[in-house]
DNA sequence: TGCAAGTATAGACTATACTCTACTCTTTAT
DNA sequence: ATAAAGAGTAGAGTATAGTCTATACTTGCA
């Protein structure tokens, strides 16, 4: 498929998809058949890999951390061991943004209690 | 306390504290005596205040969402109504980001599992 | 008294993550 | 055949959140 369709795949815009594809997140293949164009095609892995990216995103991971999960996802340059390291490291700090979330919302759900009473 | 002390005893830079002078967060008051100087002086509510600008921030929220909460923490001129609105309202936005964080915990963890289990 | 350290303001600079514009070339539909 | 729509590249512009520099004035200590 052309950028095109792997934008209304994925609700992602071409002009982002574009900036992606200029950090490394996704790699559009050319046809060495196809002479008369430059067109980039791309495949399902790379609708997989925008909605990662999405993901990724919405959790508060930074373009280059989805760099690093791309890699242990998909790269196979890497060894397992690298893998492994990666996938625990982003999970320790899911972890840790759960526990400060967590505080968060016990602090808030504290101060509302507060305002709460003050009312009555 | 001037505003080296602030960021010592906050650990934020002098230049970050004036940052978030300027976006509002925090209010330094000047002493009417005094008339040699134009310095800020602060008290231990604005220690508080970047205490939970730094909190705030950890989890991932912008400064004009900090704003809104200090807003609903310390403004007296906004309803008590309002108020609830703005901390209910960051509660929900809490409990969507630990779901998820969740589950890109569990995709991590199965993907992780995954190429434990393809090694053997 | 002098000068280093502290304070204020304005504005330049950086990094991240887009978002948009200009320009060129190709494809497609009429 | 031609014009609109789509594709590519380069580079400019925007928003957020700082970070740093220059300049000028004030304070505190040897």
């Amino acid at each position: 498929m052309l950028i095109n369709e792997l934008s209304k795949r994925t609700g992602i815009t071409v002009h982002t998809i574009r900036f992606y594809e200029k950090s490394g997140l996704i790699k559009g293949k050319r046809n060495e058949n196809i002479k008369s164009n430059k067109y980039f095609h791309y495949d399902d892995e790379s609708v997989e890999k925008l909605e990662l990216v999405r993901d990724a995103k919405s959790v508060g991971f930074t373009i280059s951390e989805i760099s690093q999960l791309m890699d242990a996802w998909y790269n196979n340059k890497i060894t397992i061991t690298q893998k492994l390291e990666v996938l625990d490291e982003k999970l320790q700090s899911i972890e840790l943004r759960i526990k400060q979330l967590k505080e968060m919302k016990k602090l808030i759900s504290k101060f509302k209690k507060d305002i709460e009473d003050d009312d009555c």
